[in-house]
DNA sequence: GAGCACTGC
């Protein structure tokens, strides 16, 4: 590994930062001479051995790298500059003219395959109730004598027995006759729907509204259901009797304490306002919040300090109120805009939506949003709301964020790899842009960190808006914390007033498996106890089916989600007032010495679990029961979770750094440092690759691989596939392996078909074949719905795959790579993929398990591989992941001589003789292209 | 013969 030469953060670490100033001068991009005076040091410094062949070469890469810079930089600037003379007026109107012959394409086929979807859905509701009637009934009749009924029970027993009957005798005639009967002809909505549609609907000409409207329909379809059942309940009020539950096992918990709110039950009059909120004007909603009374002495304090750490709580009014203030306070006065980051995409988009309506401005003029695959911003937006990681791929064009006259970064307390690497960037930056203001906002516990962190920076606090929530603790640690859930979901559905419960589990398995023995519980107390809707939440779940977790609960019933992390942050429900948390999540972590992932469950950090308690007082007072006891929180708790830095593969962020010109990492100022052999990891990659040289200075590939958003193999992938003519179909495999792992939907009770149909894909060479298989038939049936269904394919996946693939496709042409296409030549395109992962072999060994070439490491292929069975001596994986085993994930085969041709720095012949070959039994080890089936 | 939390560019 080359030195870093050029050290600029080497003297400014903490202590004495503010005194060479002058040196963010060599920083490229800060200033038109920067490149020019980077070279210029080069020469000097290296005069001795200037003359060597591969100093010359050296030079020569920078000169060319700095160069495509510099072209990069104009392309930007021609884009900026055709939005102002008004140019892409034209291309505005030649883009509504597409879209619009496409929606009238759409108009002719949409409603047709609306019909026929729905008419298909309904046929799949019919089989599946009719199925799950019978169930019932059967399972009715063996839980309950006929003697043991009560005069309802036996006449709803008997009733169902009729429904079925009906139902069976309907099909009868209808295979029969062999015609298709009429499929709700009536039915209502659908006219509605249709409707609508011929409507000139706005929203119709956003990308995936097809998607979005389908999706609505099925949860429309899915309200009638709780109808339904909610019959049942109402008969047991007429009747007004219910029974006294006695539940076997009970779990005890104590009660420890309250987590303080800002509001408490008595707040009836608040509460009352909050549902007439609608009806007032915005600008006296925006008087209620509780930031407004501050909003002078903020303003004051911003002027007055370049850094300040808002610690604001949940509900404050934060992220929409401060940027209008400071628009109001004149801080964009001179044609520089305000910042906010934020963590999620949605947050981005539904944050500056509000402000848009409260400043009453179109979204995209004064206020807008950027994120990625959709920029909603013009050259008139002053306050622009974006993700994190879009703040830090707009440092590579512009690196001293001269367009912004203040930048927030908002919930920083959740520390994303991104926010964490904004803190170093936008410290510095500040350091030589006076003016450039910045506010932190976090949670209470950390803001005194991040105060420390930006030089004692005044820390402004502003109360929020939550209901206390008490905390119960169990008496004893539980063995199964699953069989705790549902004992405590039936022990408070039984014995506590109305309102929703969350459980937070750990992943898809445990979330299906606790609804299972949740169901089975049910069903056996009947209607001992009231209406219990019991719905699961996890990201890779498809969206229709998530949605059904907002509608309404109906009267008298009571809903159960059972959710991942995914309901700790990223997504808010209504309406809960009990949160049961057993204290676990799974975490990513990555073994920078071994280069594996591990995905293991963990118990959660005290932090964690306060935000799980607190999502029970978003509407009134809640209860937290925690699956653990009031000791281990105290004990066997972190304070606060792992920061993300600390714990992923660094690759792309490394690289994205050494491109901003920050060459020694070592010492760059992180809030938290990243262990070091992380970092030492990701430069020996990024030399392996190419992308540095032996100074350690950014080549011009690294510059190139830079500008794609993806991992540094990946991005040596994809320039790799220009000398393989096979352009295109890495585009595909990339964007496939972008989203990867959510692609196959495998739900429990289906998974024999959902694995047939995943074989069905696969393709002779390996999983990134496959991958790229899927893709092109997908594409083939013109990105069809239909056909994800069919093939249990997640289609949320695929769209993203295709935006993915869009984004790559456009970054390809600005780092200048001619897009072309051989999908018959698998080898090549297999090269050019061993071109990026050469890093990532495996060999099969005598004992016919696999052993990587680098770290002489036992893996195995995963089973879920289309190589599992195959075994060819040569792998090449994707990634290596720990779970209960270590295993390679998306394997493909290749030759070993590709080695020598894409890496013959990396690999000696030697390293790749196959000693073993004789010892091997015939079939195992042998490759296909050596038994001829190339 | 396993079983991939969650974001984001």
């Amino acid at each position: 590994m080359g030195k870093h030469r050029e050290s600029r953060h080497e003297e400014s670490s903490k202590h004495k930062r503010h005194k060479d100033d002058k040196k963010y001068e060599s920083r490229p991009g800060t200033s038109k001479t920067s490149y020019s005076k980077r070279h210029k040091r080069y020469s000097d410094s290296d005069s001795s051995d200037e003359q060597s062949g591969v100093e010359k070469q050296r030079l020569q890469d920078l000169r060319e790298r700095d160069e495509f810079a510099e072209r990069l930089k104009l392309k930007d600037k021609e884009k900026t500059r055709n939005i102002v003379t008004g140019f892409d007026k034209k291309a505005y109107e030649e883009a509504a003219k597409r879209l619009k012959l496409e929606s009238d394409d759409r108009n002719k086929i949409i409603p047709k395959l609306r019909i026929e979807s729905r008419r298909k859905y309904l046929e799949k509701r019919k089989d599946d109730k009719v199925a799950e009637l019978e169930a019932d009934i059967i399972d009715d009749e063996f839980l309950f004598q006929e003697d043991e009924l009560t005069e309802r029970e036996r006449k709803d027993r008997e009733h169902k027995k009729k429904l079925l009957q009906l139902a069976k005798e309907h099909e009868k005639a209808r295979e029969l006759e062999k015609v298709q009967r009429y499929h709700m002809p009536h039915d209502a909505r659908k006219g509605k729907t249709e409707e609508k549609y011929e409507e000139v609907d706005e929203r119709e000409k956003a990308p995936h509204y097809e998607q979005r409207k389908w999706e609505e329909e099925q949860m429309s379809s899915a309200v009638f259901r709780f109808g339904a059942r909610d019959a049942k309940e109402k008969r047991i009020k007429d009747e007004g009797k219910d029974y006294d539950l006695v539940l076997d096992d009970q779990i005890e918990f104590i009660q420890a304490l309250t987590l303080p709110g800002t509001k408490d039950e008595k707040d009836d009059e608040e509460k009352l306002s909050e549902t007439q909120k609608k009806r007032l004007t915005l600008e006296e909603t925006r008087r209620s919040l509780p930031i407004f009374p501050f909003k002078e002495d903020l303003i004051q304090a911003v002027k007055d300090h370049q850094v300040l750490i808002i610690d604001g709580e949940t509900g404050s009014g934060k992220t929409t109120q401060i940027p209008q203030y400071l628009y109001d306070a004149g801080f964009t006065k001179d044609k520089k805009k305000i910042g906010c980051t934020q963590p999620r995409r949605v947050a981005a988009m539904s944050v500056a939506a509000r402000v848009a309506e409260e400043m009453s401005v179109k979204l995209g003029n004064e206020v807008g949003y950027s994120i990625r695959f959709e920029d909603c911003t013009s050259e008139r937006t002053i306050i622009k709301y974006m993700t994190d990681g879009t703040l830090h791929r707009e440092f590579l064009s512009e690196p001293d964020l001269q367009s912004y006259s203040v930048m927030i970064i908002d919930e920083a307390h959740e520390r994303t790899l991104h926010t964490d690497i904004l803190f170093g960037l936008v410290k510095d930056i500040a350091r030589f842009r006076p003016d450039l203001k910045l506010l932190i906002s976090s949670a209470t516990l950390d803001a005194q960190k991040f105060s420390d962190f930006f030089d004692e920076a005044p820390i402004f606090r502003i109360r929020g808006r939550c209901f206390p929530v008490d905390i119960y603790y169990t008496k004893a640690p539980e063995a199964d914390y699953i069989d705790a859930c549902v004992v405590s979901i039936l022990q408070i559905h039984a014995t506590q007033s109305l309102g929703d419960i969350l459980v937070f589990l750990t992943g898809q398995e445990e979330i299906e498996t606790c609804q299972e023995l949740l169901q089975e519980r049910v069903r056996r107390l009947g209607s001992k106890i009231k209406e219990l809707i019991i719905l699961p939440v996890y990201s890779n779940l498809p969206s229709d089916m998530q949605a059904k977790i907002f509608l309404p609960t109906p009267p008298g019933a009571r809903k159960v989600v059972l959710a991942t992390n995914i309901a700790e942050t990223s997504l808010t429900i209504d309406n809960i007032i009990y949160v049961i948390d057993p204290g676990f999540c799974k975490q990513n972590n990555f073994n920078s010495r071994t280069g594996m992932e591990s995905l293991i469950v963990v118990p959660i950090s005290k932090a964690s679990a306060n935000q799980r308690a607190g999502r029970a007082g978003r509407v009134a007072a809640g209860k937290c029961f925690r699956l653990y006891t009031a000791w281990a929180y105290q004990h066997e708790l972190e304070e606060n979770t792992i920061p993300e830095i600390q714990r992923i593969n660094l690759g792309n962020a490394v690289l994205t750094l050494k491109a901003l010109g920050i060459n020694d990492l070592v010492h760059f100022d992180f809030l938290d440092p990243p262990p070091h052999e992380t970092l030492v990891l990701a430069l020996e990659q990024l030399y392996a690759l190419g992308a540095l040289n032996h100074h350690g200075e950014l080549t011009k590939l690294g510059r190139r691989m830079a500008e794609f958003p993806v991992d540094p193999m990946m991005g040596k992938m994809l320039l790799a596939s220009e000398k393989y003519k096979c352009s295109e179909e890495i585009l595909t495999i990339s964007a496939m392996l972008s989203v990867n792992g959510a692609i196959f939907y495998r739900p429990k009770d289906k998974i024999i078909h959902a694995d047939t149909a995943r074989k069905n894909f696969f393709a002779v060479g390996g999983d990134h074949l496959t991958l790229m298989n899927v893709y092109n038939q997908w594409a083939e049936t013109d990105f069809s719905t239909q056909w994800c269904y069919e093939n249990f394919i997640q289609h949320r996946s695929m769209k993203r795959a295709r935006d993915v693939r869009e984004q790559l496709a456009g970054l390809m042409e600005r780092v200048e790579i001619e897009l072309v296409s051989n999908p018959t030549e698998t080898a090549n395109i297999r090269k050019a993929i061993t071109a990026g992962y050469f890093y990532h072999v495996a060999r099969l060994s005598k004992g016919g398990h696999y052993k990587t070439v680098k770290h002489q490491q036992t893996v195995t292929i995963h089973p879920n591989s289309s190589m599992f069975e195959d075994l060819p001596r040569w792998v090449l994986y994707h990634e290596l992941v720990f779970t209960t085993k270590e295993f390679m994930r998306t394997v493909s085969e290749i030759e070993s001589k590709w080695l020598l041709e894409v890496a013959p720095h990396y690999y000696k012949p030697r390293e790749l003789e196959d000693s073993t070959n004789k010892k091997m039994p015939k079939q195992v080890g042998k490759s296909r292209a050596e038994l001829g089936d190339h």
